[in-house]
DNA sequence: CAGCATCCTTCCGGATACTG
DNA sequence: CAGTATCCGGAAGGATGCTG
């Protein structure tokens, strides 16, 4: 395979190790769960566990729904969701074959965290984008911008 | 700069647009929403987030906070974070300088749901770790690896 | 201290071809 | 249909040096 994943390489000390002043949550780099949090907030990860959320659907349905992600990287990811235990893989051995995903009972509340995140950034978009011509005119004007 | 952030050019046509079959607009490449999703969930954004839903601070000391993210990363995501209108910058033109950092109302609403998240998969990884045997181990067992 | 600019490495991810 | 293997371009991101 290509890049099917960190090989759970959590402790490589590019710089100093000063892990100990937190707790050992997310904002520690040597914890796991920064690696399973980067499987659901990643790109694909996001918008396939998104995608399940609707119902069980075969790889190429899948592929469907998930605009513009590859064959490459839908397989990576569902890997890595079925890896972690957020999504149930079931396969049929018949000809053609046939392969549903669908989501776990953990899969599924982890579902309804992100997508209560996602639908509220949505909802709020108008103040974003509010926020954003403001900051844009501010540093036109700092910069002497055209 | 170097890579401040894609200049939101949202439409980069490398597949098809089948954009429509979705019902989430996030899902679709052309919503700004998208944008704003990635800095929110990015690796970076979502520690940054989370780690000023404890108050306000200054530069080194979110490095400090969250672990592993070099200068250039953290100015980068605070930056993207500002221009959405979630992180707001304090700024005193002292010698020596003093910046402080805190979420703005909106950022706080945002953090709130994406530390819902984080905390869910946290308090859950003793299943995913579970989970994640049992894969590696069906894995091996097939492959007949060693 | 609080950053920006530059270089350079890593690796994400798309295109393509092939297998069962 | 449901994937795996390989190649490779471009973006992410770390290290370093410099500024106010």
């Amino acid at each position: 395979m290509d890049q099917p994943e960190k090989p759970e390489r959590a402790e490589r000390p590019r710089r100093a190790e000063t892990a100990d002043a937190l707790a050992y949550d997310v904002f520690s780099r040597a914890c796991p769960s920064r690696g399973t949090l980067e499987h659901v907030t990643g790109r694909w990860g996001a918008l396939t566990l998104g995608a399940l959320y609707d119902g069980s659907f075969r790889f190429n349905e899948l592929r469907r729904r998930v605009d513009g992600v590859s064959e490459k990287m839908l397989s990576q990811t569902l890997h890595a969701l079925e890896r972690d235990g957020l999504v149930h893989r079931e396969a049929q051995p018949t000809n053609p074959p046939r392969v549903d995903y669908e989501l776990t009972p953990l899969g599924r509340d982890v579902a309804e965290r992100l997508l209560a995140l996602i639908h509220f950034v949505e909802g709020r978009m108008d103040e974003v984008l509010v926020a954003r011509g403001r900051y844009d005119d501010a540093a036109r004007e700092t910069r002497g911008g055209r």
